[in-house]
DNA sequence: ATTATCTATAGATCTATAGATAATGC
DNA sequence: ATTATCTATAGATCTATAGATAATGC
């Protein structure tokens, strides 16, 4: 039995870490705290000194997936010649279709934020928002109005693109629906010089 | 209480139509087996003598969801002068966005099949697959190989774009989430000169 | 003394089954 | 006689709470 108030706060964030990760792999309904809790290392009792009910959590738990995918973009097109090109490729990597890596948030949770408390709601909006900027920014050949549009449809199409990919059971075509989006974004992107600027 | 072989079919297909709708609402774990069964106006004791699990229904249910998902799109393409136009606008309709229309399930759903069984999977997968037959088939405006690489590119931007307009608070980038799709997928197609062609 | 975590449990809900009831169909 | 549906319930699981225990920090 740890009881330091930094325990508690170690503890608070390896619980906020593990629903972050479960709610990803299995649903937001997927999971329950007892099995949550386990996860983290403690017992269910403990719970409700950390959160004042289970919402509480799944809030918290879904800005964080959604900072941590957000951060794995941004990590991915840091420092690189095609930054863009280098987002699209890893989004649309078997890699990130089997979750071992990035798991964007944004795809990996739509459905279940859409039917989700207004905190989530609203991490999830602003994430968005956050990867719309991103992609304009990075998105330098085109002028600014074009560049939003194309942005916002960028992005739609890449977690799309992931969702079929993971519910799909034909392998073929799975692969086949991240490598079509990654084609017609490259070779739109081509087309405006986005790919030689960096942002 | 109704007894005959028709009153059994006729419960079934009650159950499984009411399964259809409430699971893309709810998601597939936000309902019970009991109150799934109520809307149907039966009492849950019966339910295991229509279905052998949860998850039977669930699978047949899912099909279901996909079939009418699927019919409405066929249903907005039919007859149309520019079908393929007529489809994305549907779809990214504000309309589609909040449910009200045709509730495509390979958008609603992908996050639940993806974790779901082996059945509604590839019902999902068929499903997506006979999606992109269409939009290829509409897509006359350009070579074969080209023609299936667009479709399914499209078809994700199409999931992709209603996911992330139902899950973000902001009404203003929800709508853009839709028109910004459709700007790039018009614009697209019509250089290509799909918009013009009936399939 | 305070408090982080533990064990134990209440109360709700969920899947599935058992046995009763009331129509159907031979 | 068969069977579609009903009521009732078993057993599992889930959220949340109560009270005990054992470290921390004044």
């Amino acid at each position: 039995m740890g009881h330091s108030r930094t325990d508690k706060d170690e503890s608070h964030d390896r619980i906020v870490r593990v629903a972050a990760a479960k709610f990803r792999e299995t649903g937001v309904d997927g999971i329950g705290v007892a099995n949550l809790v386990k996860d983290a290392g403690l017992t269910h009792g403990g719970f409700y000194r950390h959160f004042v009910s289970r919402d509480d959590l799944v809030a918290e738990a879904i800005a964080r997936a959604l900072r941590e995918g957000g951060q794995a973009m941004s990590d991915v097109a840091d420092g690189k010649q095609s930054p863009l090109a280098a987002v699209v490729d890893a989004y649309l990597s078997t890699a990130h279709r089997n979750g071992l890596a990035t798991r964007c948030a944004v795809a990996t949770l739509a459905s279940d934020v859409a039917r989700s408390n207004d905190r989530a709601r609203s991490a999830y909006t602003s994430q968005v928002d956050a990867n719309r900027k991103l992609f304009s920014r990075l998105m330098t050949g085109d002028r600014f109005k074009s560049r939003r549009t194309k942005a916002i449809a960028a992005l739609s199409s890449l977690v799309g693109a992931v969702l079929l990919a993971r519910a799909v059971t034909d392998e073929k075509l799975s692969r086949e629906s991240l490598t079509s989006v990654a084609d017609e974004l490259n070779a739109h992107l081509k087309r405006v010089g986005a790919y030689r600027c960096q942002g």
